[in-house]
DNA sequence: AATCGTATCAACCGCGTACAC
DNA sequence: TGTGTACGCGGTTGATACGAT
């Protein structure tokens, strides 16, 4: 379990990437693959390590990569995928073709963190009865992710059978299967997948564009869709405004995609733990 | 026009995990 | 089984753009 002595080496280019570096990197890739991203600063005639390589890859040249602002659905997936599995920026951008995980996690940061925080909807107060309803809402979401997360954990830990049914049960029922379906479904741990494809993930799923997403891969293709010029434009501070609110005070807070189910005078997503059989299991997700 | 402060985002750093040997 | 290597991820930094004064 070392640490990878990539970038150890003396005398690699560090700092941004040139044109030519670019096409360098692009020409290669388009060519041959990446393959061992350790081996192809070397093979494609680079002076920069693998890493930053990969990075300049995934970040900016991907061609897939979609550029321009995030359009209002965009913004409205990260903030409930956000509430669901928090800074799991790679899964976020597993569900936004086009969009890295970089880019999702410096939107974050700069814009949608900021406007939660100047709506109180950030720093929420300890206990979730205290505060508006809307901050209240958004720390009970947060002790769903918790529980949710402690509770698979627990039970796939026990249960690696489960996990398989599981797998193949979420591969072969969703219309908008993912490239994070194919490689990593499987794992007992990701949390995500198994609520992205459960009721509560369809809910999130109905605000994705139509067509904006390729059945089999979840990514766009190159010229495909696009076409959906009404979600291209940008938001202005009013409609994020209203965008915020909504979130908070009518999806987040309601039962209307039937969440919560309160227990101990709070909610749960989940049925207590004894109850939670392999086949409810399967069922739930 | 110059200076300063702020916002943005590309890129880096370091850690955790998977995997090969 | 233990160790080393490669990869991926999330947090952070720093350069640059932009707006205010």
């Amino acid at each position: 379990m070392g640490r990878a002595p990539c970038c150890d080496k003396k005398g690699l280019k560090k700092g941004p990437w040139t044109p030519e570096e670019d096409k360098l990197l692009v020409d290669f890739i388009q060519t041959n693959g990446h393959g061992s991203w350790r081996l192809l600063p070397k093979l494609a005639g680079l002076n920069r390590c693998g890493k930053s390589c990969r990075l300049r890859w995934t970040n900016y040249l991907r061609p897939d990569i979609k550029r321009g602002p995030f359009t209002a659905e965009e913004q409205k997936s990260i903030v409930q995928l956000h509430g669901i599995v928090g800074n799991k920026w790679s899964m976020i951008a597993a569900q936004l073709p086009g969009r890295t995980d970089n880019e999702i996690k410096n939107y974050w940061n700069t814009h949608l963190k900021k406007h939660l925080r100047l709506m109180g909807l950030d720093d929420p107060p300890p206990g979730p009865t205290a505060g508006c309803p809307a901050t209240r809402h958004m720390a009970q979401w947060e002790t769903a992710r918790l529980e949710a997360e402690a509770r698979l954990s627990l039970l796939s830990s026990s249960s690696s059978s489960a996990t398989a049914a599981t797998t193949a049960s979420t591969t072969s029922g969703s219309s908008s299967s993912t490239a994070a379906d194919a490689g990593d479904a499987g794992k007992p741990s990701d949390v995500f997948l198994r609520l992205w494809n459960s009721d509560i993930g369809s809910s999130f799923r109905k605000v994705a564009p139509p067509g904006s997403v390729k059945e089999e891969e979840g990514v766009l293709l190159p010229g495909e869709d696009s076409s959906a010029a009404s979600d291209e434009r940008e938001m202005d501070a009013a409609d994020e405004c209203q965008m915020f609110l909504d979130l908070a005070c009518e999806e987040f807070a309601g039962d209307e995609l039937g969440l919560f189910q309160g227990r101990y005078g709070g909610f749960s997503l989940f049925p207590p733990l004894d109850v939670l059989t392999e086949a409810s299991l399967d069922t739930a997700f």
